[in-house]
DNA sequence: GCCGTTTTCGGCCCGACTGTTTTCAGTCG
């Protein structure tokens, strides 16, 4: 995606910047800029055309004149001439944990040390001792940084990230003296992925937790052990850090460590406007004078803001709308009555239409809607019109036992929306399910264009209900297909077609920067676990991470919908959209 | 490079930990 590219040489052209030893301001500017983007989700060669730059805040003269001239040419000048003096080879050393700019700046003056590699060799040929600013410590911390980097990537799905720190924080609870512990950061705030955990701990005793901190038994590495501060490195290849916090400052520290950074940036830069000063200790006065808050909520409410959940704490707009009082109610996990596009042994599940059925029906859900794979996708067994008909049997009977329990399996299908954008069965055949997802499974590589009008048609098709994962990602392994989301938002927000938010920890499809676009859309949505096993149903807490992020409420995600609204809505539905 | 109802120049969030240093720079979050 072009937009993409864009991101990265913003993100580069300030990394060089670094390391060229420019003011660090500047580089922050390109970030930043970098950062905007990201959250745009407007076209940005309509911004550019109509030259409205100067809207967003964060992008001046400079930036609004290298984005114009990367979407005119697909270039940007400035970036090659910073490019010329400081190759990728160089940049990639800012990965190693623990060197930055500086350091790699020396060391590419005084060794000659252009890659990794070199730096490898340079640090075995014990070269790097001696240099000023340079001892044994760092060289042998500069070989263990890049052991891990071999090993490891540096970011990890929201589902490991969680897993881990709930498996850490029922290890330290075991000492006594905790009086609270909380995880923060990227996890609280619920990013699709995460690069560690933030631990945060109230205790009487700081040394006791810190130690059994550094002994849990899935620590490979000690980073750093101090008073306030331990950070450690776990077998599945994410660190951790814990840190200790007096019980007058819990409140600070949990917002401070939440983030996100440029979030925290605001709140301070709005703390200042009032004359106060915030950081991870307190809320201090001009004369130093501590402001009592006994919860995130009292510190929002000092600077005369609403509460901010931490999903909503990206510096997206979160302080303007608190600010006006105007937060959403966030959807909730308990919100969701029912489970949408779920797969059985049919196609390619590993669990009966029965047992997925009475999985839902114990985690308190009241209706399930299947939705095998169709015809096109023989490599997950999708099922053609005969096997489709013997799954219906199969799930009228079975509603006759769960009637009682007032439980309803409803009849869908995972249809593949075939290149040309053709859904694969005739629309006779379509209108006898309940509701049919629409999804892309093949021909990956068709040009943006070409994928915009597929999944356009898609949605023109009068039985399509929901389109499903409109991206096609796989979190750190597989991009997005190429696709004008804004375009097919709004194609579906006149179609009345619903989105998927596929909860599926690779997934997380549509992704949460798209969600309030959709909203804007009059797009309603719908949270799915795309499950394959029993066990999967449990992943749609993901999708509700992912819409509490999108500041969707409960009205936004049609799932929520008690089973006789879910069943009326679903009915509606179809005769609205064969009326258009 | 960005920003401004004190400002068009001079600020830009700020503290912990580490390692190499005798008082601090670099890195990280």
């Amino acid at each position: 995606m072009e937009k993409e590219k864009l991101i990265h040489l913003l993100n580069r052209i300030g990394e060089m910047l670094e390391i060229l030893g420019e003011n660090p301001f500047k580089s922050r500017s390109y970030y930043n800029g970098a950062r905007i983007i990201e959250g745009i989700t407007e076209d940005l060669k309509k911004i550019t055309e109509e030259k409205r730059w100067n809207e967003y805040k964060g992008i001046g003269e400079g930036l609004a004149q290298k984005i114009s001239e990367y979407i005119e040419t697909g270039q940007i000048g400035y970036y090659d001439e910073l490019h010329e003096k400081v190759p990728d080879e160089i940049l990639e050393m800012l990965n190693i944990p623990g060197l930055g700019p500086k350091k790699i700046s020396v060391l590419v003056k005084e060794l000659e040390i252009t890659s990794i590699r070199r730096l490898e060799r340079a640090c075995r040929e014990n070269k790097l001792v001696g240099i000023k600013g340079f001892g044994e410590k760092t060289q042998e911390n500069i070989l263990k940084g890049i052991e891990y980097l071999k090993k490891t990537s540096d970011r990890h799905l929201f589902a490991v990230g969680l897993a881990n720190a709930e498996r850490l924080i029922d290890y330290l609870k075991k000492e006594k003296s905790v009086e609270k512990i909380e995880v923060a950061g990227s996890i609280r705030r619920r990013k699709e992925t995460v690069k560690d955990i933030d631990i945060l701990v109230q205790t009487r005793e700081p040394g006791k937790v810190s130690k059994l901190f550094i002994e849990y038994p899935e620590v490979t590495e000690v980073i750093a052990h101090g008073p306030t501060k331990s950070s450690i490195r776990l077998k599945d290849g994410l660190n951790a850090d814990l840190r200790v916090i007096k019980k007058d400052e819990f409140p600070f520290a949990l917002h401070y460590f939440t983030g996100s950074k440029e979030h925290n940036i605001a709140m301070r830069s709005r703390s200042k406007d009032f004359g106060l000063k915030l950081n991870e200790y307190g809320l201090f006065t001009g004369n130093e004078e501590k402001i009592q808050c006994k919860s995130e909520e009292e510190i929002f409410r000092k600077l005369k803001l609403s509460y901010i959940p931490p999903e909503l704490r990206e510096n997206f707009g979160e302080l303007d709308a608190a600010e006006k009082n105007k937060i959403p109610v966030l959807i909730e996990e308990n919100d969701l009555k029912g489970i949408v596009h779920v797969h059985s042994t049919y196609s390619d599940g590993l669990n009966t239409i029965e047992e997925m059925a009475e999985q839902c029906l114990s985690l308190g859900y009241s209706y399930i809607v299947f939705c095998d794979h169709s015809k096109a996708a023989f490599y997950a067994n999708g099922l053609n019109e005969e096997r489709v008909l013997k799954q219906f049997e199969e799930i009228d009977k079975l509603n006759k036992k769960f009637k009682e329990k007032k439980f309803k399996i409803f009849k869908g299908i995972e249809s593949d929306i075939l290149p040309d954008g053709r859904l694969d069965f005739e629309d006779e055949f379509l209108d006898k399910f309940d509701l049919v997802v629409g999804s892309v499974h093949s021909s990956f590589k068709l040009s943006e264009e070409e994928m915009t009008a597929r999944a356009i048609k898609a949605i023109n098709n009068p039985f399509l209900t929901v389109l499903g994962h409109p991206t096609g990602r796989l979190l750190l392994s597989r991009d997005a297909y190429k696709i004008n989301l804004e375009s097919v938002i709004e194609a579906a927000g006149k179609q009345n077609v619903l989105i998927e938010i596929n909860s599926n920890p690779h997934r997380l499809d549509l992704d949460w920067r798209y969600c309030r676009l959709a909203k804007d859309n009059g797009v309603k949505l719908m949270i799915c676990p795309d499950a394959h096993a029993t066990k999967g149903i449990a992943d749609v807490k993901y999708g509700i991470g992912i819409a509490r992020k999108g500041w969707l409420t409960e009205k936004d995600v049609m799932n929520t919908l008690p089973i006789n609204e879910f069943e009326k809505f679903l009915k509606e539905h179809k005769k609205e959209r064969l009326k258009k």
